[in-house]
DNA sequence: GATGAATGAGGATTCATTCAT
DNA sequence: TATGAATGAATCCTCATTCAT
């Protein structure tokens, strides 16, 4: 690591550059025109060279799922760090909302790969690493449950599917999304546990507030 | 006609077969092992018959994608005559669990091909059909609401959402997992529209009646 | 033959409808579409009658080839009997421009497959029961000359590609095609023959006449 | 550059072969036996090989016509530069008589496939390029005329016609056919014109010279 | 005889991967 | 190390032909 680092430096710009054009033709092209020579053609190296770096397409597949999960991993440390469990998971909720907006179908593609992919070796995959976060915070928030590492499935899997389903057509803001992710998370966690509680309104500072009583003039519709 | 009977059933015996031959492939090889040789030595006919019934590879794949949601489109249907809009909703959600979970991951996997197929071409997909359905019943149910379609295309990726994640890995049965959908449901549009519904989704038992109360005090966040 | 004369009746039907299926197919699609499932669905019969005429697709091929030629073979046993040498090289030149601008296409790739299906047998082709005719009316015309049947072969070659090309795009009327064809024979025999004929008009009547001298009266052209 | 020339010349090599092998195998197949394995293969090369080239077979039959016509092209070049209009002539006739004759079936088969590839696309036939020359030089040999330009088509089609009777089968000397093509093309010509031409056009021998003379008086047309 | 479902060899094309330079 | 030409197994699809009904 010490030596020959610019070298690595250019090792690393050339994998930066396939990653990216992986993800590219995957997000413009979809998987039908997904393949190495067009990866490496759009990378601006040759084939030669892109197996000396991946040792298959898969290798590539894989790596480019590491990658697009980074800033989701990086959102997940920031939450682990977290006091207020609210923050953390808005911090985990917006970081889902960016990632998968970012370049929806990628994310979508990436996911049914990720599944064939880790049958063999699973366990380090996104959701692997990103689950004990959210069961941590959300035990915060509502207390224990007895299933809790299935719920929070749930809503992993529950934040994913309105990302993809906000990617493929109707444009709207990541605010609104937001928005909804919330709803819909903390209306099945309150639905689970039994309990009123209200999604608290995009608001990520204000560390505490005693949410169930002042929150109410927050409803709208046919109830209040 | 009677010439032609026996003709038409070795027929339809024949398109029968592909399509249960597809689907198979599809369940336990996924999109990889999913070609027109294997279906149709699976299916136990030549692949010249396979391109007697099909155009076309992607014809295939549609003419699976139409059977499949067929049970669906019962479902549908029997929901749409219904009068109370809780027994609707939940033959809606019944049939998509069991759509869903009885061979998940065709199902999933059809998901995805049924974007690309349909891009081009029309919008009927099996979504486009049980949309203004899922509306109707939850206007019944919740009242109206600005953004009627846009939350009941949620519920619908909600809950294909949670059929897929069951789908993989963990083995659970119908019933719980149509139990924790309901939940999903119930809790975003209760979060959405700031009411409890008419009807509360599920009342399977006793138990989990008391933590509401007692478990009240842990929660952070918005209220303490 | 006397008997079962219906039969007979519905299988010459049947086989002329699979040839006049056959010759628009080549026309319309040329041989590319040229199939023989394409040809019996056209023909309103059924892929295994259309075996049970034809023993394969080149008896299908080589029996169009004969029927096409038969109004050939009609003017050719019509020049046979004609006293004037010049009236019968009309019927002939008349014959080869109605059969080849009917359906040019058909003409044109027939050869081909003529080429192709008469290299083990051959010896009976359209070209091989009309050279002696044309050497016979053109000696007659012409006098003796030692390479005639290269020289009536030449002029065969010609007229067919006269037609050939008339047949491909340009639009024009038969009479200006027999006249263009007239000329080129007559130009090309005189040349071989250095001999002062002109090429006559069109007048099939006229059965006989001293054509050097007597022919005089019929040029046309800048001159008279 | 000096890094590149190598693997260049290794691929003019093999584009070099291919297409080679393709020219080979018309004339000995045919069209029934030209297909892009046995192409490959002849050439020595894989069939990925063969599609790294060549997009499609259709490319590799644009290929091969336009290779096939690139001797024509060179003579087409000198014609045009040519002061005597008889020699011009002359350079087309040899240019296409040696065409033909190295590959008379490959230079037929051709001919049909451009007609079936240039339907669509733009009209830069071999002909379409030939057809302008071959009408300058004419008219300088026999003066304008209103209908040159199909005379001039009628020209190449004969002698394309000439040259593929003498193709298949009878074996003849270059120089006879050549003969005989010059007495077709100036034998129409004169017919059309009603005019000897400025210049004959072959002198091989005296012994037809006499008749030109005295078929003089035989002409109308512009002359007597 | 007539039918048309079924067959499967054959042909076009793609693409992951290797290897000589 | 980089390159990109070459490879060939795999895949989609066609069509001449057969044969059970």
């Amino acid at each position: 690591m010490p030596r020959k680092l610019p070298t690595q430096g250019r090792a690393n710009q050339t994998v930066a550059a396939i990653l990216e054009s992986a993800a590219h033709i995957l997000e413009t092209e979809g998987i039908h025109g997904y393949n190495t020579n067009a990866v490496a053609a759009r990378a601006g190296v040759s084939i030669g060279s892109l197996y000396q770096y991946f040792g298959s397409k898969d290798a590539v597949t894989m790596a480019l799922i590491a990658a697009e999960a980074e800033d989701l991993q990086v959102a997940v440390g920031a939450a682990v760090t977290m006091r207020d469990p609210n923050a953390a998971l808005d911090t985990l909720i917006t970081a889902a909302v960016d990632h998968q907006l970012r370049r929806p179908r990628v994310a979508a593609l990436l996911d049914l790969e990720e599944r064939r992919l880790l049958r063999p070796a699973n366990g380090d995959s996104a959701t692997g690493r990103l689950l004990p976060v959210v069961v941590n915070v959300v035990e915060k928030l509502y207390g224990p449950h007895r299933e809790l590492p299935l719920l929070c499935a749930d809503l992993i899997a529950i934040t994913r599917a309105l990302c993809d389903a906000a990617g493929e057509g109707r444009r709207e803001s990541r605010i609104a999304l937001r928005d909804r992710i919330r709803k819909a998370i903390h209306g099945y966690l309150r639905e689970q546990f039994g309990v009123p509680a209200k999604t608290p309104s995009a608001r990520p500072s204000g560390e505490s507030r005693s949410p169930r009583q002042s929150r109410r003039s927050a409803y709208h519709g046919p109830s209040s």
